[in-house]
DNA sequence: GTCCGGGTCAGCCGATCGGCTGATGCCGGG
DNA sequence: CCCGGCATCAGCCGATCGGCTGACCCGGAC
């Protein structure tokens, strides 16, 4: 019996390029296609798919990880597949729900056999992805910033200064101060522009 | 007379979509798909289509832009194909010769239009890119950095202090100082985490 | 109940940064 | 030949940053 599959994407040419890989073959079947998140989501509800494959970047509206938020608890499988393997998206998609992750540049065969797994249950994930969280395991001292800190580390990479950080997330510069010296302390480096520049290396940030 | 193709996507699933999109359509024929840079400026030489479809992003290897150079000079139009719309890419491709700039987002009858313009040596910009364009020619007085100053850039853009910049360029703080004062001006800055940033968004750094 | 991690804040001080003014040398176009 | 753009450097000064020390509150773990 085939895997029945709602695709997730905002862009045209991914749907069909995925409908016409997907529909090639015997045991899976698209049975939907959303191009946004909410449309993902009602879809979800209403078809009840094996897998969702849930692209990450959605234009307007709610994005693939709040998306997937909201679909995963229905019991139903979301198999994130996206272009990037960032650090951020990667561990925001899984704590979000995702079954796996996959890139887009994967192989079909990559494809075809994380989507029978996702079906299952089973976690799938792109080789680079995969030595990602590896890494993020191994390096267990690694840098696990706090929600608040990613906040400020946000702002900071709008190149905003500590004043102006304060004001946006409505605390004061003295608050500010302190986390940035634990990022510091975390990324290993001792000024904003060195923290700016190994998040981007290590991308954690957008 | 059908429009032949050629397409260049590093995305097996990119290039099964626009198959599926253009291979539906009577006056457009695939005659080629390229997974890389070197891969297409090699087979739009031997096959010598009407059109390349190129998408920036390539993975390892050569680019989009540089296979556009590679490609445009031939003779065979190109019209790019991504998902960006920034303002390095834009202009880079473009200076690269190619012919139109589309984005991923667009309609498929605004790509099938863009194709047949593009056949005839006519540019196709997808809207957003269009204005960005307009804005730049208004705005003559685009980011025109100097080779210095894109050192300097480069190093800031690493996280070091001006003593390390100058250490690593040879040449002194005040000389430092006063490049970055310069590449404030030019990039609409004060300081030099704004200056990472937006050098980051205009995509000035790697 | 106590301990601890996370978030909030304050004050102090040395180091760094950014703006300013001004100067030199090189090179290429008018 | 002179002018302008580019790169180089110096000194001054106020603003900002980063490190430090110490403090409070809260919620969950033990």
């Amino acid at each position: 019996m085939s895997v029945r599959i709602l695709l997730c994407d905002d862009h045209v040419v991914v749907r069909a390029g995925l409908l016409a890989l997907l529909g090639s073959t015997p045991d899976i079947e698209v049975v939907g296609e959303a191009g946004s998140g909410e449309e993902a989501v009602a879809m979800a509800a209403k078809l009840k798919p094996d897998v969702v494959l849930m692209d990450l970047q959605l234009g307007p509206g709610i994005d693939g990880v709040e998306a997937t938020r909201q679909i995963a608890p229905t019991g139903v499988h979301v198999l994130v597949l996206t272009t990037y393997d960032t650090d951020a998206d990667i561990t925001r998609a899984i704590e979000a729900g995702a079954t796996g992750y996959l890139l887009k540049a994967e192989r079909p065969e990559e494809l075809f056999a994380a989507i029978h797994s996702a079906a299952q249950g089973r976690t799938a994930l792109s080789p680079p992805v995969a030595s990602r969280v590896m890494d993020r395991m191994r390096g267990a001292a690694g840098p696990s910033l706090t929600d608040r800190e990613r906040d400020i580390l946000g702002q900071l990479g709008r190149g905003l200064g500590n004043r102006e950080i304060a004001r946006a997330l409505f605390i004061s510069e003295a608050t500010v101060k302190t986390h940035l010296g634990r990022i510091y302390a975390k990324l290993g480096v001792d000024t904003r522009t060195g923290a700016v520049a190994v998040a981007k290396e290590r991308r954690l940030l957008p």
